[in-house]
DNA sequence: AACTATAATTATGCAAACATTATGCAATCA
DNA sequence: TGATTGCATAATGTTTGCATAATTATAGTT
C-alpha cells in the first residue's frame, strides 16, 4: 500500500510531529485518493502503534514518550543478542554480506548522513534476524527498530560526536568478527557494548544541561539482563533530577 | 471494535478453519453491519498476521504451518525468561495475585476445559509481562501467545495426558515460588522446564502414528534453518521423528 | 468582563452505490 | 472431443454521500 508506507516513513522520520492530528480529508487530498484508503493506512499504522485513534474525534501521531527508552533498550538488547547468538552458532553467516553492511554504514558516517546511518544499522540487524530464520524474531526486531527511529533521530544523532559514530561502526565490525568466528559469547558481549554505547549517548541527550562529569562506573553498565528500566532509572537519577527530561515533542497521553 | 475481537477469537480458537476464505458480504450479514467495518477488522487482523489478503481475490485465514513451531518455542522461551527474570528481580510480584492465576489454572485442569486452561496460562504470562512494566515485552508476549493458540488447541491439548496438565500447573507454581523468592536464575530454570514439557507434548502430537520405536538419527533433524533451535532440536529429537508432521489444516502458502 | 448555553461547523463512522478484476461456464473452432 | 475465447457473474477496491458526535464560535446572562 502506497499511502501506508509513505505515512509510516513520514511519522518515523519526524516529518510529522508526534501528537499532531491526522486529518483524513487533508491526507486524502495530499495522496489524491478518497478517504477510504487513507483510513486503511491509518488502521494499519494503529496496529503498529504509530498512530492512535481518538474515537469520534481524530487520529493523532503516537506521542513519543521517552519513558520508554529503558524498555526499548532492554528489549532491543534481548532480541539483538538472540539473533546475534543464533547467527554465530548457525555458521551460515556470510562475511561478504556482513561487511557490505559495515561498508554501507561506514560510508554513511563519512557522509554525515544521519538517516543513512540509522537505515544501515537497522539493515544490519535485520540481516542478522533473517539469518536466524526465526520469523518471530524477525518480526519483533522489525517492530522494535521502528519503535526506536524517532528517539534516535531526536536524541542520538543530535548528541553523538563524530568519533562516537565511527566507533559505533567499528563495534558493528567487531560483532561481525565474533559471529564469523562462531563465538556466541563474544557476540553477546559485542552486542551489549554496542547498545551500552547507544544508551550513553541518548542519556546525555536527555539530560544535557547538567554540566558535571558523566563518568560511567561499572555499576552503570553491569546489567546482564532485562530489569525493565530499573537500571535505567538509576542512571537517569544520577545525572538529572529525574523528570527534567522534557521531550521536545509531546501530546497528551 | 466488536467485529475485530469476535473474528480474532473465531480464528484463534479454530472456529474458522485456517486457509478458508473470508467473504466480506457474508461477514457483513453475520455481524449486521456494512462491509466497511468488516474490512477494517480484516485490515487489523492482517496486521496481526491472522489473515492474509489475496489482492483482488479474497481474504483467507492465515494458514497454520507447523514449520514455525520451533521458532515459536525459541521465541517464547526468550521472552518468557526475560519477563520472569525481571519479575523475580523487581521484588514487586504479589504472591496472592500469582496464586490466583495458579488456582484458576488448576480449576480449569480439574474441569478438563482446554480453552480455559490455555486462557489461564496466558493470563499468567501476561501478568508477568505486566509486572515487568516493559511495554515492548508486554506487546511481544501478547503477539507470541496469540500466534501459538491454534497450535496448542490442535497439537497440545489433543495429546496431553491429564497427568501432564496437572504437572504443568505445578510447574507454574514452582516458577511462582522462584519469582517470589527473588531468584532470577531459578526462574529461568523453571521457565525452561515448562516450555520443554510443552514441546515434548506437541512433538508427540506431530508424529503420533509412527508405530515404530521413535529413535532419531541426526539426519532427521538436519534442517536448513537455523538456529538457536539447535539446542531445542537436540532435545526434541529424543522423542519424535521430524517431518512426519502433517498439519490437519492447511491451505496453499 | 467572564462564564454558560446554544447553535453552527467540521470531521469521523458507517452505508450504499459504482467500478474493476477475477473466476466460471458456455459456445465455438480445431 | 478437447481446448480456447468470450461473456456473465460474483466479489473486491474505491468513491461518494449521509448521519452522528465533538469542537468552536457566538450570543446572552450574571
Amino acid at each position: 500500500m502506497q499511502v501506508h508506507e509513505s505515512l509510516r516513513e513520514d511519522i518515523l522520520w519526524l516529518r510529522i510531529e508526534p501528537g499532531s492530528a491526522l486529518d483524513e480529508v487533508a491526507l486524502a487530498e495530499r495522496f489524491e485518493v478518497s478517504r477510504t484508503p487513507i483510513r486503511e493506512a491509518l488502521l494499519l499504522l494503529s496496529g503498529e502503534g504509530l498512530v492512535k485513534f481518538l474515537p469520534n474525534r481524530t487520529t493523532i501521531v503516537a506521542p513519543m514518550l521517552m519513558d520508554n527508552a529503558g524498555d526499548y533498550h532492554d528489549t532491543l538488547l534481548i532480541l539483538s543478542r538472540s539473533v546475534a547468538r543464533t547467527a554465530a552458532m548457525s555458521g551460515r553467516a556470510d562475511g561478504d554480506l556482513l561487511f557490505s553492511h559495515i561498508d554501507r554504514s561506514r560510508a554513511a558516517v563519512r557522509a554525515g548522513d544521519m538517516e543513512s546511518i540509522l537505515r544501515a544499522d537497522h539493515a544490519f540487524l535485520r540481516h542478522l534476524a533473517a539469518l536466524s530464520g526465526n520469523i518471530f524474531l524477525e518480526r519483533f526486531i522489525d517492530q522494535i527498530l521502528d519503535a526506536g527511529v524517532r528517539m534516535y533521530v531526536l536524541h542520538y544523532f543530535r548528541n553523538a560526536a563524530p568519533d562516537e559514530l565511527h566507533q559505533s561502526v567499528e563495534q558493528m565490525a567487531e560483532l561481525s568478527y565474533a559471529i564469523l568466528d562462531g563465538d556466541p559469547d563474544r557476540s553477546d558481549q559485542r552486542v551489549s557494548e554496542m547498545i551500552q554505547a547507544d544508551i550513553a549517548i541518548i542519556m546525555r541527550s536527555l539530560a544535557p544541561r547538567v554540566g558535571q562529569d558523566m563518568k560511567m562506573t561499572s555499576s552503570h553498565v553491569a546489567r546482564p539482563h532485562v530489569s525493565n528500566r530499573s537500571g535505567f532509572r538509576r542512571r537517569l537519577t544520577r545525572s538529572s533530577p529525574d523528570q527534567a527530561t522534557e521531550p521536545p515533542f509531546q501530546a497528551e497521553g
